[in-house]
DNA sequence: GACAGTCAAGTAGGA
DNA sequence: TCCTACTTGACTGTC
């Protein structure tokens, strides 16, 4: 584990502030948008100097940082003009303590949907965090990711669509987008196929993986989706989490399962990746598994 | 201030 | 056929 950066996403419970506000689509005006955007972006600068104070080198920025962006209704709404200087800011901030960001556009991006409106906003939504990282003045190394979407009754027909449409995606898109493995619609070998196909790289997710694989221990999953991750995509990112037992299948634990991630972390080896941790509880659980990589990195040489 | 209903968007699976 | 969950609850009207 060379230098694991380690994060959590878009929600810090222990600040009393959230980047992730919004309001209601009825309530949109230029006004309302203008002080919205102001507070999540400050909200968001606190949040990564807590992160860099607690050496968290990771972070998932919330797709809500500008609401409605991709709506219709704030097309006239030049955001990246008018928080240019606020965004160079964060981007300089990010770079000069070498920050890694993530972006996990919602369910509703839906590449391979056979409504073509549905296509339509899925594309208008993940150029919008193309812009965003732009605006940020971040590399290709900071990354999107998503999920293929759907199968709609024919799952090879599917993957088809989604790599014809993967194709015509504007480059500042398809640099940053990676797909991850889920337990519903693409297990980690669809993902594959899907990077044979196109060279998307291929995000892994533990969780989804322990609950849908085709026979691949975590570990063996785990290096052929880092073998997708090519130098311009920089060090391969993993989504780590746990089941929760108290809740259905799938569901992410809310605390830090610590001595499953001492195990996850021992295995891990020389292995150069990132970390974002799925937990419920955020930033507490990112805290305790900071000291566990401190502790196995030994004395006097902090892991990352 | 607390609470409950609702919120831009899609899809699959379960009740 | 309706409800739920998802990546992250947050907003808003009512009491």
């Amino acid at each position: 584990m060379p230098g694991v950066k380690l994060g959590y996403p878009a929600i810090n419970q222990a600040l009393a502030c959230r980047s992730t506000g919004t309001f209601r689509l009825a309530s949109f005006s230029d006004e309302r948008m203008t002080e919205t955007i102001a507070a999540n972006l400050a909200c968001l600068r606190r949040l990564l100097a807590w992160n860099v104070e607690h050496r968290l080198l990771f972070f998932r920025i919330t797709s809500n940082l500008v609401p409605f962006a991709s709506h219709p209704v704030a097309a006239g709404y030049d955001w990246r003009g008018r928080f240019a200087a606020e965004l160079a800011g964060l981007g300089a901030y990010v770079r000069a303590h070498d920050l890694r960001i993530s972006l996990h556009p919602g369910q509703f991006v839906v590449l391979n949907s056979p409504s073509e409106a549905t296509r339509a906003s899925s594309v208008a939504e993940l150029t919008y965090h193309a812009d965003l990282l732009d605006a940020l003045g971040l590399d290709t190394t900071h990354k999107v990711q998503i999920h293929l979407g759907g199968r709609h009754g024919d799952a090879e027909r599917s993957m088809e669509v989604f790599a014809q449409r993967h194709a015509t995606l504007p480059p500042s898109v398809r640099s940053r987008l990676v797909i991850e493995n889920d337990e519903r619609d693409a297990s980690l070998a669809d993902c594959l196929r899907l990077h044979a196909a196109v060279g998307i790289p291929v995000l892994f997710d533990t969780l989804h993986h322990s609950i849908r694989n085709d026979g691949e221990t975590p570990l063996r999953g785990l290096d052929l989706a880092m073998a997708t991750w090519g130098p311009a995509d920089g060090t391969p990112m993993v989504d780590y989490s746990t089941q929760d037992p108290a809740r259905r299948t799938g569901a992410h634990a809310v605390t830090l399962d610590v001595e499953h991630f001492r195990s996850f972390v021992r295995r891990l080896r020389r292995r150069d990746v990132d970390v974002m941790l799925e937990i419920k509880n955020k930033e507490a659980s990112a805290l305790q598994a900071r000291v566990v990589l401190d502790e196995l990195a030994g004395p006097g040489e902090p892991g990352g």
